[in-house]
DNA sequence: TTGTACGCGTTATCAA
DNA sequence: TTGATAACGCGTACAA
């Protein structure tokens, strides 16, 4: 692929390890695993030799053996990486608390995937967690070769595929209501770009539940997942009528965005003469500059979840496709006039 | 390690596409690579059936032989995790574009790399970028084994070594006199915690500096690397004492915890009482409500630089080692009272 | 242009 | 308890 590279240099290998000791090969080996019937005396005399000559297992070469690359892939958005990377973070503790390697792929879009498939089909992962759509007939490859995969907050439906998500669809009713109900009737809506699956839910979902309620105009934007695009995205929104009363954003970082809008470049008051309400509860969203009402989702305890499913289809690959469903919490905090809960 | 995992199951492998093929194994081999001399029709038949099976290489035999996994390490601690992803972030999009793999490691802090050194040493890396301390015996056993090494903001000396890191020291150097021109006498520094080195560097330069200036006594608290940290060290430094005019921050994270804490626990106008200045220019520092002097980290250029010394070695392990250090750039806000640049 | 045969460094099997 | 030997799946000399 592109420079001709170097290979890695030569490192000792067992077959050294055991001329030095004056054994064979596969007993070096078995001096480094757990159980095997090995005197003591060998043991103790193979390890210190393999130490002072630096030796370490090459872990492809017993992969390939033991068909266990002791890796899990985990596939995130450029959005989620920049704007939420407490869940790689998460993932990556859990996973180095199990012994497992991470191998991860960040990829612009939900659409992107397709890109670094080859890549990720290409190494034999004991398991992936994707945090991005798939076309089924990309997922039915995963499964036709046993690779256990989890979708994070992505609904795939496919035999043993297992999916681990916040009802975002639910949430966004639940911010409808509530700001319906404190009296609002002059809405809008920032969401992230077209093609961002959960952003996608949460608007709409809010937008339908209004349109029950009898607001069938909710002006809306879609713009990047950030909060440069939250700022501008709702300035031009409104450029041309006047601020609505309540507006619901699809991610925190909008609505940090949406809120900056609002008291430095149009002089309003939060939530004297605006609503606002994002989604995520990132960190930001708490410190009283803000003070965001938002929808918490729960990314750690997720990440903990999205693990415990992984590892048990791992163990049993045969298990029927799991779909595992979270409630997301209302975080009420200053930024949005409610009813009392 | 731990629990049974099932392995992975059985997936098409070159021979079984040479049979339904009716050619050699070594034939497919060759299909997939760009020039060895294969027929247009051979290609195109064994392609053909190798899409039909649904086979992929397998990079862990491949790799086996020819001595590259294609594969690149990346060790970050937990703090560069959660509060500066943008690094992962960019080494990631980068690696991708040149077709090279990323295997993330997180660790707590710099003392916790020797509890993940033996997988990593395992895994025959193309390459490894460390954001961490690493004691020399064990740079040596990368260096043995010919496993080009990059350190990120982290100073090694060894041959065959690169290191890559913004020049903390001298950024702390000129906050301590910009601060001190512009008529503060009155210091405090919030660091991060013991034993973060890129903490101390930036710490110790502002408080050596002033002390050369004649400003021996500057209040000092270490707390973890984090908005609740800054915010909540700084009640507790000033508990017993007036709050000084100028207070220098490790980091952003800390800057806006601290800020906060004056504005919203002490009830002190920023800058007029008090001045603060931050150290690595996150997105939030820039934002109206915060609007933060600090000393820019350009980690995106930083990270291309870092994967191009990584490249260069790979292409040539023997390169003497390189040590590059970049000047931060100060970014003047209204944080800090400051005399004109 | 294609096939044969070997080796990468392990783990696993079987015999001793 | 240990040693010889066969896989694992691929890339690559060498021969045809």
């Amino acid at each position: 692929m592109g420079a001709d590279r170097k290979p890695f240099q030569r490192r000792a290998t067992s077959y050294d390890v055991a001329r030095a000791a004056g054994v064979a090969q596969s007993t070096v080996s078995r001096c480094f695993k757990d159980d095997s019937g090995i005197s003591p005396e060998t043991r103790e005399k193979v390890l210190r030799i393999a130490s002072e000559m630096g030796y370490a297992r090459n872990s492809l070469a017993r992969s390939l053996i033991t068909r266990t690359s002791n890796m899990v892939g985990v596939i995130v958005t450029e959005f989620t990486m920049r704007n939420n990377p407490e869940l790689v973070y998460s993932l990556g503790i859990q996973l180095r608390a199990s012994g497992i390697g991470l191998i991860l792929q960040v990829i612009e879009n939900d659409h992107a995937i397709s890109s670094i498939l080859r890549q990720v089909l290409e190494f034999p992962l004991d398991g992936l967690i994707c945090c991005s759509e798939m076309p089924p007939e990309d997922v039915a490859r995963f499964v036709s070769r046993g690779i256990p995969l989890l979708f994070f907050n992505r609904i795939i439906e496919a035999a043993h595929v297992d999916c681990l998500a916040l009802d975002h669809a639910q949430a966004g009713r639940t911010v409808a209501r509530v700001l319906h109900e404190a009296g609002h009737r002059d809405f809008a809506c920032v969401k992230g770009p077209e093609g961002a699956p959960v952003s996608k839910l949460r608007a709409d979902a809010f937008r339908d539940t209004l349109k029950d309620l009898g607001i069938a105009d909710v002006p809306t934007c879609a713009t990047d997942f950030s909060y440069d695009g939250g700022r501008q995205g709702f300035l031009d929104l409104i450029r041309d009528r006047k601020p609505p009363d309540a507006v619901f954003c699809a991610n925190d970082q909008l609505a940090l965005g949406v809120m900056d809008a609002c008291r430095h470049d149009l002089g309003l008051d939060v939530p004297g003469d605006i609503s606002i309400v994002g989604f995520d509860d990132i960190p930001e969203a708490g410190r009283p500059s803000y003070l965001l009402t938002t929808v918490r989702q729960p990314i750690p305890d997720m990440a903990e979840q999205a693990m415990r499913l992984l590892m048990e289809r791992i163990a049993a690959p045969q298990l029927p496709a799991r779909k595992m469903l979270l409630t997301g919490e209302l975080i009420r905090r200053t930024s949005a006039r409610l009813a009392p809960a």
